[in-house]
This record gives structure tokens, C-alpha cells and sequence, in this order.
DNA sequence: CGTGGCGTTGACCGGGATCAAGTAGAGTGG
DNA sequence: CCACTCTACTTGATCCCGGTCAACGCCACG
């Protein structure tokens, strides 16, 4: 995290929009604003762990490096959500990467405090503690899906978690501006294929295009190619 | 989990066999052991969550199903290891399965009295929470490695998971019995592939057999067949 | 003795990665 | 306003890893 701007807006809500507004007071006393700009890097896979972070607004990508020019993007982060919380308990380095895809304001809480609370508030950490369950259930969709749904069905889902996750703009296209390299790394697919596979989902009516925004013109047959009936 | 024989030999640890000691009187009380065969199926994707299970002694395999005959396991669960956990939170239903692999003993803990410790404990909580955290690092490595490592580094990567988690016997040789079919789906990829490859990593000199069994021959070059260096 | 499950091996082939090259837009400087 | 560059998008050609299919050997077991 190099040259930011500290702001400091004090409100915004926390790791899950609804459920953790009764924490934010003691959180807010100790975290600090930062303004990141779209494309700026906030931490780095290998950079030592200095605390956990929230999105209060704007898009952070989680994602993790194979080689010098293949990535995965393990999920987004949204208004509302915490990131870089997978450091707890590890070997004080991030085993991941976090970058800003467009731009926001983050927050951060340094570790310690972050952990205190954590020991101290039951409820606190019973909650965070729900949102790893979730995550896990999802990452662990993914990885079957990455083992053994061809690349169609992956794109389908990535678009169908995309739409969940950012909801669409009154014109019906989702509400994400997204380059479509970070769309195939969130499929787990090379840019040139995601670009292919796109292609076909519009002839075959599924998608619209508009620029580069995206719309679903056929939501169940989409969703047919996440399944697994083949 | 059905025609299941209630046993009640006490003790072993849960969770993670050093640390959670202290918190096993609370849940001694109100668990249930059961003795699983082989092969057993303790739970299944899609059946009512019913509660938490630790493993006492064997080995139980995590994994999660695609279509009628492909499956990727997840993880293993060996002595003193919690599985079942990522249904907290979620909605009723587990999204994977649980089979013994190895003959054991299970305990079964109720999700209403595991809830109720998680809200009042806030130390039993945050071990717990610290134990996903890393389940999730581990997770998001395997999806990169299923997303861009090529087989071979894969089931280089297995077969060193497994040594890690389950050692070596006296004569060097992994020590977990695990089919051919198993390490293929744990590896994400066939069985065929996964013989082809134990075959070419044999010829390397990287590994031993005898009969089922594995050993490592040659530790760093299977290490490096996992590194993303290519 | 069949029979069924698992291990073993070869042949085939197709999805998707890779490589290469062309196009279009967006900023930049003259 | 035009040339120039740079990045992102687009498309075709090729290649190969690894999945699929099929066949056979082997041993355990009823």
C-alpha cells in the first residue's frame, strides 16, 4: 500500500451489510480510511500481514498469482465486506493478493486489535465465523467446479455470482465494469477462450451485450449450463 | 448415517489435536460416538444438517460430487479433526459429503449445542475461527492449482499433503491406505491420468511403491514439481 | 469356476491453451 | 487535427494435455 490519501468518512457498514452494525463502534475507534484508485494495489501475496481490511466502498478483487502472468481471482469484495481476514492465525504473510478494481474507500484495522476484539466478543467472533463457513461452502463449489465443469458452464456461473453479488443497473446489465481478463481469471479461464465462450452465449441468446457491459437475456438456460447433469 | 453402532470409549481430542483440550469436558457431555466401517457414508450433500462431527480415530474423506460418477475430495479428516463444521450458518442442507476411508470412530455433537458454545466462547470460537482461516488459505491454494498446475505438479502436491498430514511408517511409505481412485479424485483429475503420472514419477525416481503404498524417493524434486515456476 | 472389482495399458480425440496477427479506441504530443 | 503508441479487444490456426473409451490381466470371493 503505497501513497494513499487518508480520508476519513467515518460510517460505512462492515463485513456483511446487515448483521454487524452493533461492532462497528468499537472497530471504528481504531481503523483507518484509505482512498485507493482503480488498479491500485493493497497488498501483495508474500507482503508481511498488518491487519484486516473492509471495503466501505468501491471493488476489491482477492485474488492469487501461478507464474509470472496467470492469475486467479478468488472472489470480490463489495461495500460492506471485509478482506484479508484469511491472514489470521497464518505465518504473517498473505498468501494472497488484493487490488482495487474500481475505485473506493477501504478501511483498516490493525491485526491486534482486530484479533483482541475477536478473543474478547463471542458474538463477534461467532458472526465472522458464519461468513468463513460461507466462504468455505463457496470456494469449495469452485474448486469442484474448476475440476470438472468445462469452461461454459464456469463462465455462466461467474456471470450468474457477478449479477448476485452486484445486481444489475435499471437497463438490466450487471452492475460491474469488469475488463474481461479479470473476467476469465474469475473463471478460471484464459482470455481468449472467456471471449469465445461470451460470443457463443450471445448467439445463442443467453447474453446482450452493450459495450462492455453485460446483460442476461436468459437467466435459467444459463444457469443449466452450472449444473450438473451435463 | 444409518445401522451406525453406538460405542462410548470417552476421550481423544477434537478440533486440532494440541489446542483445544480444555474445551472438551463442555462438549464431552453432549456428543454421541459412533463406530464407522470402512467405507461408511456419515453424511451426504444434500441431507438435513444435523450436527458437527470430530474424528476420533480413522480417516474420513470430504469431498463433494459432480454429476453421477465424478467427485473431488476436499480434504481428509484424521484423529482430532472437526469436519462438518462448514454447514454453521448455511442453510440446512450440507453441500458435501462425508465417507470413512479408514475404519474409526466418529463423534457427533448436536448443531444446536455446538452453536450455543461457539456464541458463549469466545476462545473456543476464535480457535475454531483460526482453523477456517486456514482451511480457507488451503482452499484457495487448491483452486489456483486446479485452475493452472498441471496434473503432475497436482498429485505431487496431494501426495505431499498427504505425508505431511498423515507421516510415514518405519520403512518411509505414506501412511494412509488410500485407492488409486481416492488420490485421483483428491488430485483432481482421473484415474487413469493419475496412474500414468505416479508411473512417470516413479521412473524419475521421485517415488517408491510397493504394492498400494507410496514412499517419497526424492522429496525436493516432487517440491519443485509443485512450485509455479514451471 | 465364473464374476466383479480394481489395476494396467494402449488408442483416440477434443476442449481449451497457446501463438500470432490484425483492429479499434484512448490518450499524448507535435 | 493528425500521427503515434499503447492497451484492450477480436479472430484464426495450431498443438497438446489429459479425459474418454476399450480391452485385458489379475486376484479375491461367493
Amino acid at each position: 500500500m503505497k501513497k494513499v490519501t487518508i480520508v476519513d468518512n467515518g460510517d460505512g457498514c462492515f463485513l456483511c451489510k446487515n448483521c454487524l452494525k452493533e461492532w462497528i463502534p468499537a472497530i471504528l475507534a481504531h481503523k483507518k480510511n484509505y482512498k485507493v484508485k482503480k488498479g491500485e494495489v493493497i497488498f501483495r501475496e508474500g507482503d508481511p500481514v498488518k491487519g484486516v481490511f473492509f471495503v466501505n466502498n468501491g471493488v476489491v478483487k482477492v485474488h492469487k498469482r501461478w507464474g509470472a502472468d496467470k492469475e486467479l481471482i478468488l472472489r470480490f469484495a463489495n461495500e460492506g465486506t471485509i478482506f484479508g481476514h484469511r491472514a489470521l492465525g497464518g505465518d504473517g504473510i498473505y498468501s494472497i493478493s488484493a487490488t482495487a478494481v474500481q475505485a473506493g474507500i477501504i478501511s483498516y484495522v490493525d491485526i491486534d486489535f482486530f484479533e483482541a476484539t475477536l478473543k474478547v466478543n463471542a458474538d463477534f467472533a461467532y458472526k465472522l465465523l458464519l461468513f468463513m463457513a460461507s466462504e468455505l461452502r463457496i470456494s469449495e463449489r469452485k474448486m469442484r467446479n474448476l475440476a470438472h465443469m468445462p469452461v461454459k458452464g464456469r463462465v455462466a456461473d461467474a456471470l450468474i455470482t457477478l449479477k448476485n453479488q452486484f445486481g444489475e443497473t435499471p437497463a438490466g446489465f450487471i452492475n460491474i465494469e469488469l475488463s474481461r481478463q479479470d473476467l476469465a481469471s474469475f473463471s478460471g479461464a484464459t482470455y481468449e477462450t472467456v471471449f469465445r465462450v461470451i460470443n457463443e452465449l450471445i448467439h445463442e441468446g443467453l447474453l446482450v451485450l452493450s459495450g462492455k457491459s453485460i446483460s442476461i437475456a436468459n437467466y435459467n438456460k444459463l444457469l443449466k449450463l452450472t449444473e450438473d447433469i451435463a
